[in-house]
DNA sequence: CGTCAAATTGATCGACTTCAATGCTCGTGG
DNA sequence: CCACGAGCATTGAAGTCGATCAATTTGACG
């Protein structure tokens, strides 16, 4: 079905039913959130007395669509989630991945409505933060403000990374640049950089890379063969970090001559 | 010449006629930044009284280097700007660019360091809003963070939109996207939507589509040649937008069968 | 007027797309 | 319980598009 994979899709038992482990209130508060960001400031005193829904989502569910009306914005706080959009015909075009501590529907709150759609790859819990306390022109929390602007400062910034990622030139260079990006994710959230365990289907990174899925196999099979890493189903382990890091530094050359050229006019006024 | 064409910077031309006779206090106000980013609300009765540095840059000139120590985040007034990234092997990667009402820099909150550079690609003024403004835990200006988050949420809709530039299949695709988009700006500024003056090279183009800039060539040459654009060195004209979009719309084949299979099983646990 | 960079055009080769077939894992139903 | 089917993943073969090298033209600036 759907959801073959490794999908485990409980019983279809709607919310009601199973012993769900985590009861609702538990982290729910503004001072959970705060610490998943990574607060600096212990901050607010308050914060428990704040709530903050959480929503839980299983594998394959979508968190919003494209289009969609967006009345919050969203805080991973377990799960991996796929960003796409889907065109006319069809195809979908995937945007991105979000993990541990990302910001999800960020972009909707300009214009009220979600640009892509988000789907759980797996088990999910995220925090759900109404725009409406984001845009509230009353009285604020400041520390959300500004752990608000921390976070989404970062997404941009792995943004720019993706755009990097997407514009190398061989399709392995590509890769390599990808299982890079997720290696130092997987670090920044503690976990060993070396082994990865990919959520998404091949065709999934084959649409965020731009590439064929089988293009995405072969390039797979190459830097296996390179021996800079060793692929199992959606098992990866990177052998090489270093030799890894060497494909993905290759480039479309250059400015061809000296690169003292720079800049003929550096001139800026205060 | 730089600013050739219709390079009229805009109707907003200041009090005093020329656009060189800014006078820099004039506008330099919070206000003057709020109205920039279209404030919803009239807000901030003291915002004239918020001074916010104006700083002007000359063609070429670096508003900022990768890798420097960030002070500010910029809002684009007028001119436009190419965010890149230097490899080691000192090629140029091209992550985007920026015009009129656009945020520069903003990714450099979280680390108060820039992951990449934004050099002016014609005369260009933008406001430098400090970050220490952003983060301060004193008392803030909820009209300033509110627009702020409205502004940077645009930011990510357009990276986004970027992706699907990028990831496109055919070079002529890439680039039929990359001009609608352009477009797409144009008008949302109020300029005309059919008439393009790039301010980039076809090198900065090719970086950004990953492909040679040769293809870039090529692919203005069949889009010309299809009718649905004309090009004279810098100037585009695009000549059909139905057309255009008809070219854009080409993807790497939907999901084979039915596109019925749409989403089975859209249930989010509360 | 001479130099240099940007842009265009051509030719060749390699890489990627595409079409097609097979193996694999897992869930479902016989 | 096992066999079947569905989707994912891998591999092969052939054609095409784009990268690369190279030459030429145009335009800009000193």
């Amino acid at each position: 079905m759907w959801n073959s994979g490794h999908a485990e899709i409980p019983s279809l038992s709607i919310a009601s039913g199973r012993r769900d482990a985590i009861t609702a209130g538990a982290r729910s508060t503004l001072t959970g959130l705060l610490r998943l960001l990574g607060s600096p400031a212990p901050a607010l005193a308050d914060g428990d007395a704040v709530p903050v829904p959480l929503r839980r989502l299983h594998a394959g569910a979508t968190l919003f669509l494209e289009g969609g009306h967006a009345d919050a914005v969203y805080f991973v706080q377990a799960g991996t989630f796929k960003l796409y959009r889907t065109a006319e015909d069809g195809y979908e075009q995937v945007l991105g991945f979000a993990g541990r501590a990302e910001v999800l529907g960020f972009d909707a709150v300009c214009s009220r409505q979600h640009p892509s759609a988000a789907q759980a790859l797996e088990d999910a819990v995220v925090y759900a933060l109404p725009i409406a306390d984001i845009l509230s022109p009353g009285p604020r929390v400041p520390a959300l403000d500004q752990v608000l602007h921390l976070a989404v400062s970062h997404q941009l910034t792995r943004r720019d990374e993706l755009a990097e990622v997407m514009a190398a030139v061989a399709a392995e260079v590509k890769l390599a640049r990808f299982l890079l990006h997720l290696s130092a994710r997987m670090a920044a959230c503690g976990q060993s950089p070396r082994r990865l365990l990919l959520r998404m289907s091949r065709r999934d990174i084959a649409s965020l890379l731009g590439v064929a899925h089988e293009t995405v196999s072969r390039a797979f099979g190459a830097l296996a063969t390179q021996g800079v890493l060793a692929v199992d189903q959606r098992e990866v382990e990177l052998l090489d970090l270093d030799g890894l890091r060497r494909f993905a530094r290759a480039t479309r050359g250059a400015t061809p001559r000296c690169a003292s050229t720079a800049l003929p006019e550096q001139r800026a006024a205060a």
